[in-house]
DNA sequence: CTTGCTTTTGCAAGTAGTTGCAGGAGCAAG
DNA sequence: CTTGCTCCTGCAACTACTTGCAAAAGCAAG
């Protein structure tokens, strides 16, 4: 939990206050592990205080994301889900059969996203990039 | 509107319908041009046919997508956006800051689909890509 | 033309997520 | 410690979209 530290001070620059709530979803979504969806983390968080609104949550994720604290998985298909931003972070395949996700390095993105900046000046959002298709695995069956 | 009979035999040929909604909807679809919403084509289509439901566009733009006659562009944010699906067809970058769509030729995403297939077996479903960024102008003020 | 099967629709209720608003809480200045 | 400002939250209403269900409509025999 090194990384609390590291929150307090980006929300602390951005003028945000560190409230109970937001150390709660936090919380929920660092132990919680791997990727989550915004319901999994109010129902964590209901736990051990019963008043917060998913409503909050939603607007917590949105603001955690902005500061590029948490990443959104979103694939339009079911509930996005959220994980913690890690400096070297990677991206997604999901698989639309089995719905299984594979990792996917930030190396394979650069070349294209290369190309949209030199050739368009287009800066593209790759924050939170998971791509559809089809795993081998369903592909081959 | 050569392209019609083409619609007829692709529905018949999977064994559906020529519904009298499903015309409407088609027909709204091509002739408002550009990118709509489902809001959009349900508004033109009531203003003949008001007896329609919304659910039922929603429908029909999914059994469309599905037998790749309409693409859907989604963006997670606001409300996705539809067109009909030409042959060689283009993807979008959507810029977050002006919200202005650019035409994105195939073949910039043909090398990363390349890759993926080959070294993952990953076939990404790229019938509706589109990515989010900042286009050359938002980035430059 | 009637019986039977499947597709499609309209309605209504449900889900994921957003937004407007009023009240509560923190912080800063007097 | 009070006044004032801003941030943040909970509640409730709302938007975009989906889904369950029963009735309507099409097609295919008999």
């Amino acid at each position: 939990m090194a990384g609390h530290s590291n929150v307090v001070a980006t929300l602390r620059e951005a003028g945000y206050r560190l409230t109970p709530q937001r150390v709660m979803v936090l919380q929920a979504i660092t132990e919680g592990g791997g990727h989550q969806t915004a319901e999994a983390i109010y129902r964590e968080v209901i736990k051990t205080y019963p008043y917060l609104d998913i409503a909050t949550v939603y607007r917590i994720l949105q603001l955690l994301k902005r500061l590029h604290l948490v990443t959104e998985i979103d694939l339009g298909g079911d509930s996005a889900r959220y994980e913690v931003a890690e400096p070297n972070k990677h991206h997604h395949m999901v698989c639309r059969e089995c719905s299984r996700t594979f990792d996917l390095s930030p190396s394979y993105l650069e070349e294209f996203r290369l190309r949209l900046v030199n050739e368009f000046g287009f800066e593209p959002d790759l924050e939170h990039f998971a791509i559809g298709g089809q795993c081998a695995e369903c592909g081959s069956a």
